[in-house]
DNA sequence: CAATAATCATCAGTATACTTCCTTTTATTG
DNA sequence: CAATAAAAGGAAGTATACTGATGATTATTG
């Protein structure tokens, strides 16, 4: 079986973090590992981990995240179109379209052109759909809750603000840019 | 009228929030809006934030950072089967292999069938994988650096503390488990 | 040793998430 | 006001990331 030897120096390397990761047969593994000191790695599989979370909370309702964040944003802002929806979500105007029609086709969402703007997809919750997002709320809630159950109030709290400050201080980069403006007002 | 219409105001740059004082612009936007209070949200936005930056430090070299990751695994770990790196890399075992078709129709890596055990193929970097993967690196760097840059060393390594803290008790989810036994013992 | 179970890979299918190119509609301007 | 630019959406294509089913090979066991 392959072993690892010499493995490649990984030019991220940040300082040891040893406030939290106990087991030893890890921390071993962080160290040999260069992938474990790459912060984009690391974001990456806890994406995963969410997605596992949430589909494990929210089995039965055949909803994923990108869906119910989309179907939220709907819950409080009908008659949206799909670049105002793309930046309020965080992601790709095309990718919004798909979303959307995934969406339509089972009966949650609807879509109407704009009289004012012909260019315009407003979508909008149907009853069906507004019944859905308050039945899976608490399932998708349980899902955000048991990511970061591991850790206490105090790291909680720092976690988010950090991450909440990154994706501020990188707003600018991908297409899907944060929209400042104002849903949810 | 759509409240579509009056989202699309933005333009609005964030300016550069301090540790102490967060950009009260942004606390507010937390504050309405439902996703920025939900973890699983966040992540997925630094997510797509990481791979930004990565597209555009890595531009010219053709590779995702999925890619990156495989050949820097493989290049500690030739002829590794598929559901060893898939467990390395933390993904899922036919996605390696969608990625290792890809290598190696760009030359980038081999697989061949092992001859101890007929069922597996074991897959290696070429001479030009060696190279690109060398090649890349720098750019690869900068990309981790720059996901990180705002924060201060502190905040910094407990983010990563945290973030490892984090995958440690939520391996058991998803198919992507970590496998702490078959590499870097 | 034959039947069964476990393992590894592959195939088909779904859902994000993005790029590039294109059409339609609206806005701008010479 | 006609020519042009900008904006919204759509179509096609690529790359992750997963589920479920299938087939081939190896390991186990009755």
């Amino acid at each position: 079986m392959s072993v690892a030897k010499s493995v490649r120096t990984d030019g991220t390397q940040n300082k040891k973090a040893t406030a939290a990761a106990p087991n030893p047969e890890l921390q071993q593994l962080i160290e040999r590992l260069p992938l474990w000191k790459r912060p984009g790695y690391l974001i990456r599989r806890l994406h995963q981990v969410h997605y596992a979370l949430f589909f494990e909370e929210c089995e039965g309702f055949g909803i994923t995240p990108v869906q119910y964040g989309l179907l939220t944003i709907l819950s409080g802002n009908p008659d949206s179109d799909q670049i105002s929806l793309a930046q309020a979500l965080g992601i790709d105007r095309t990718n919004v379209a798909d979303v959307l029609s995934r969406l339509a086709q089972r009966g949650l969402v609807e879509r109407t052109r704009s009289t004012e703007d012909k260019r315009m997809v407003l979508a909008r919750l149907t009853g069906e759909g507004e019944k859905l997002v308050a039945a899976m709320h608490p399932a998708m809630s349980r899902a955000q809750d048991r990511l970061l159950d591991t850790l206490g109030d105090k790291e909680r709290d720092a976690f988010l603000a950090t991450l909440i400050r990154l994706l501020e201080a990188n707003n600018k980069y991908g297409r899907a840019a944060l929209a400042t403006g104002k849903f949810g007002e």
